[in-house]
DNA sequence: ACAAAGCATGAGTAATTTCGATTATTTGGA
DNA sequence: TCCAAATAATCGAAATTACTCATGCTTTGT
């Protein structure tokens, strides 16, 4: 003597139900059903079970539903439908898109790649909304509680569930006023200029500075600002070098002279950065998509 | 390897994805469940087949939801309290009642006893909308079919899922006006007066005249009109008589003399008749139990 | 590096579904 | 009135599914 409730009910009990109320007969459910009579028969008797009534009786050979059968064929119908939607892969729509993107990034990816990718987006999904939150490198912890959805860097946190992907590699350059100076000549000329560059809150300096220093090349900082917004202001009339990622030309520092570094230097590569929770959104998969593309255009 | 679709999806695959979102772990959430860690894991691996994505991805020792999860978990809340609800025993209140109850019954009947029924539901159910039909004899194929839900007759269909209970037993009397004559003194009195009877459309006539007749009693009949409410014009200042049900008296024929039968006569029952489909509906328990109540009273 | 926590997976068992066959009931016709 | 056709319920057996136990693998914190 099973005891069944509510949480047993399931698709194929529903479906039984709508086709005994439409075919008025077991049999021919069954048969629409390509099952057997028995069992529609059996799954009946569960479903009696569980809404505690009788659902279809017996008049003449064939069964008529209860005025409850009546009614909740109409919700089974429904609730098949929902169903169904349940389980369906939700096809994404970028147009019928209404919500919030949040991403992470420092100035420099901000203004390099989001207006750009911000413009593409909106076209395709007019409902989308942009938050931009500021971090240097993102933390495993940012991406894995949901506070962003995508972060771009030029260093991917570890992390098994953070996945990424390189966007570009960019070369340093050593930026300065064509007004006011000439390109450094060679690496003494380098090192007896004083120099700008971009340092984080807490003393947390860039890549490449970190680099040189580390290499024993030593610069004498005339100005560190917090952000690449800050250099532009600084360097201009000014004798100072800037040694920064070389697409800074494009926009930011954009009418400064650009001369090669002179000496071995990495490249800057920057990344596009997303938690495993967003690995089959299809919504990921169309952002990536274009920022890939705004990445590769620029 | 399985192929499970949609059809699948029950109560407890829904309340699952609802427990592990909100428990942020597969764990927990069988503790909660109270089934064990592997269980719903086995579950999660199933509806994960269904959907179509992963729903949760490992993140450090425990799991985070997909942006699909975070949908679905909302449309699984909904579902459930929907699932509910088609399960639980839908409580009748007489009050929220909207529908068009359709009863079947002949003028005798329905002069007698709707009134004060429809009186007496609407006082529960002032959304109830009362529709009669005609019906001398209700066939098992009106009720059979659905066309109206209950019937009040003195002669029950036959049929296995029809179902029937007395309502009272009337004895016929016989109805005369005082101011113009008095009762019949004897057989031979009664006999040799004039009556007024009814009669259906296509000679149909009273139980009690066909009864009358195949006993050997023979009577006049000056009159014979299609429903009780026109036997009052009929008797009012007549020699008239008329041998009907005595509970006439009370509404129809309130004010006219009643007599004895002088002979061995038949009472007329009378039925509440309603088809089986009905028998463990609470609406038509309500209906019938009123009916009784109006019944009796009578 | 190691222990603890947590998810996935495989095998085994109990429960459920499904099927095939049979039984019981009803209808319509000989 | 009895029989054949139609149909739903029921029974036993096979197939499928749900769930548990045991175990392995990964991550985290000490």
């Amino acid at each position: 003597m099973s005891n069944f409730d509510y949480l047993d009910i399931d698709g194929r009990l529903l479906r039984i139900l709508v086709a005994v109320y439409e075919e008025g007969s077991i049999t021919r459910a069954a048969q629409r059903l390509g099952i057997t009579q028995s069992g529609v028969s059996h799954l009946l008797e569960k479903l009696r079970g569980i809404v505690g009534d009788p659902l279809f009786v017996k008049s003449g050979r064939s069964v008529v539903a209860t005025a409850r059968a009546c009614v909740l064929v109409v919700e089974a119908r429904r609730l098949l439908d929902e169903l169904h939607d349940f389980g369906s892969k939700a096809e994404f729509s970028p147009a019928s898109l209404e919500q919030t993107l949040t991403i992470a990034a420092n100035d420099l990816q901000r203004d390099l790649l989001l207006p750009a990718l911000f413009a593409l987006l909106k076209q395709e999904a007019p409902g989308l909304c942009f938050r931009v939150i500021p971090s240097n490198i993102p933390s495993t912890e940012l991406l894995r509680a949901d506070r962003c959805q995508l972060a771009i860097s030029p260093r991917p946190p570890e992390g098994t569930d953070i996945l990424q992907r390189r966007l570009f590699d960019d070369r340093y350059v050593v930026f300065f006023d064509t007004e006011v100076r000439s390109a450094p000549d060679d690496l003494a000329d380098y090192l007896a200029a004083e120099h700008v560059t971009v340092v984080y809150e807490p003393q947390r300096s860039l890549d490449i500075d970190d680099y040189l220093k580390n290499k024993g090349i030593i610069r004498h900082f005339g100005v560190c600002v917090a952000g690449f917004a800050g250099i532009r202001s600084f360097l201009k009339g000014s004798q100072y070098l800037a040694t920064l990622p070389q697409r800074l030309g494009a926009n930011q520092l954009a009418g400064f002279g650009q001369a090669e570094v002179l000496f071995d230097c990495p490249a800057m590569p920057m990344y596009a950065i997303w938690h495993k929770r967003y690995q089959h959104d299809p919504m990921m998969r169309w952002l990536l998509n274009k920022l890939y593309q705004v990445a590769t255009h620029i």
